[in-house]
RNA sequence: GCCGGGGUAGGGUAGCUGGUCAUCCUUUGGGACUGUGGAUCCCAUGACCCGGGUUCGAAUCCCGGCUCCGGCCCCA
């Protein structure tokens, strides 16, 4: 038996590295172009920190452990807490606002699937300082603009937490997890049955999920009102009773104090029409969809995930919203908006068919052998394609099969006739032509011929 | 963690109602062809996922494990 991958680990063959390095230069191409800045954070971090932003019953699903100093440590299972962690660890005092973005393996223990591995990619991008539309619609113009750089089709849904946590509001503390995980799960009996066990069914939440587009939004206007003169009732008392129970034990109670902390904008929907009308001039077409709830407890408003086709049960291709991270982390409380993109889900349907230049075969008689090697390395100092030489001890024959099995464009010749004469004989290995060149005309013509 | 379907040379496969040397294609290395490739021919290398069980005998039947694929869950 031989020594076979870990589970859900994946080799990278040189084509797939090929086009993997390939959809990966363009879309930090982008980046760069819109005025990201690459960073990088290590592969592993304390686990507190993702407990700290996830909650403990992350661990189940990440590889923690301890090292030899008893630390606890994790690989990372994403890359949003991290850049953060740095953020907090370095970049607070740096000038607003700070425009990052990364790419880097992740880890989970998860059973693989399509799209789902135990190590997979990320590239993403966090817009760190502002919370406005403009970077908002900035941010989520540009996660669509990298999906579409790889040739891929992505459908964007917008989302909005502020009517939802606003309606959370007027229902008790302890039935809104619940109530998050039905609207979540997409259990639409369940939820609405929940709703009426509690009396809630008059808040519209139903309605408002199920809502997409234009529409959703011109309803979620009027919802919004309906709300804002219901909760000059009972609600401040009530939300004044909740922060009283919010020793954090758990995700419940996570949940109950950073909904209540965001209480005073959520509801400002002119915020979030104003992302749209914003998205419009990037020319983004987005869908309004209330029902993206991102489960993640620290997004403040704005959520956006995008899907795409041809990918079976693991459609999402990107996610991300606008949160507040920094002070959970012990940092000054600092809005960020920012998404991931799942960069092996790209690469599944990218549409891109990029190909690896095809090299040039140095083929010589073995008496020259010193020669050969001497007239490689000019070409590769001159060339921007591979050069490869023999390193088999072939004769000639068997050098010129091997450049074509490896689909070399052009063969440089070298025997003792060449060498007498100072020259070399470049052959066109598509053709068969042949042609005798001194060196420095061989490199620019080959430069010429080469060169994309 | 749960539910299905698979695992035979590097890749793709036949055999799988148990019984000669496990089939064929391709790839790789060598040769026919020591100054000219793609063709052809010859030679060589190379596999029954692992462990038990049933049997005179297991690639084949049974059980367990590992792993891959698809779905659930969760997410990227």
């Amino acid at each position: 038996m031989t020594i076979q991958r870990p589970r859900g680990t994946r080799d990278f063959l040189p084509e797939d590295s090929f086009r993997r390095g390939a959809v990966r230069k363009r879309m930090q191409g982008i980046l760069e172009r819109w005025g990201y800045q690459e960073i990088s954070t290590p592969t592993f971090e304390h686990l507190e920190l993702f407990t700290a932003k996830s909650g403990p019953s992350i661990i189940e699903e990440i590889y923690a452990f301890k090292d030899k100093g008893g630390r606890d440590l994790a690989l990372r299972p994403e890359l949003t807490a991290p850049v953060m962690r740095m953020y907090v660890n370095e970049l607070q005092t740096a000038p607003k606002p700070l425009r990052l973005h990364y790419f880097g393996n992740c880890f989970r223990y998860e059973r693989p699937q399509r799209g789902r591995f135990r190590e997979f990619w990320q590239l993403g991008a966090e817009l760190v300082g502002s919370d406005r539309p403009d970077a908002e619609a900035e941010v989520i113009a540009l996660a669509t603009k990298l999906i579409e750089s790889s040739g891929v089709s992505g459908d964007l849904h917008l989302g909005y937490l502020g009517l939802i946590r606003g309606m959370m509001r007027m229902i008790p503390a302890s039935e809104r997890p619940v109530v998050m995980k039905f609207i979540d799960k997409k259990e639409r009996d369940l939820l609405a049955e929940k709703l009426q066990e509690i009396g809630a069914d008059h808040l519209g939440l139903t309605e408002l999920i199920d809502l997409k587009g234009r529409r959703a939004l011109d309803r979620a206007m009027e919802l919004a009102d309906n709300l804002a003169t219901m909760s000059d009732g009972p609600a401040p008392e009530e939300t004044k009773a909740d922060s009283s129970e919010t020793t954090p034990i758990g995700a419940a109670g996570d949940r109950a104090t950073r909904s209540d902390r965001a209480a005073a904008s959520d509801l400002d929907l002119a915020h979030f029409s104003e992302l749209v009308d914003l998205l419009a001039t990037y020319g983004t077409e987005a869908t309004v969809d209330f029902e993206i709830v991102r489960g993640l407890e620290y997004y403040t408003g704005t959520v956006f995930e995008i899907y795409a086709a041809g990918l079976g049960a693991q459609n999402q291709i990107c996610g991300g919203g606008t949160y507040m991270l920094a002070g959970l982390l012990g940092g000054q409380e600092t809005r960020s908006t920012g998404f991931g993109i799942g960069f092996d889900r790209i690469m599944e349907i990218v549409a891109l068919d990029e190909r690896p230049p095809a090299p040039v075969a140095v083929v010589f008689v073995p008496q020259v052998r010193t020669e050969a090697i001497m007239a490689a390395k000019e070409l590769r100092d001159g060339l921007d394609v591979p050069v490869v030489i023999d390193v088999m001890g072939r004769g000639l024959g068997a050098q010129l099969k091997q450049a074509s099995s490896i689909g070399a464009s052009f063969a440089v010749i070298i025997g003792p006739k060449e060498v007498e004469e100072g020259k070399a004989t470049l052959r066109d290995m598509s053709t068969g032509s042949q042609e005798s060149l001194g060196r420095k005309e061989m490199i620019e013509l080959l430069f010429e011929k080469t060169s994309r």
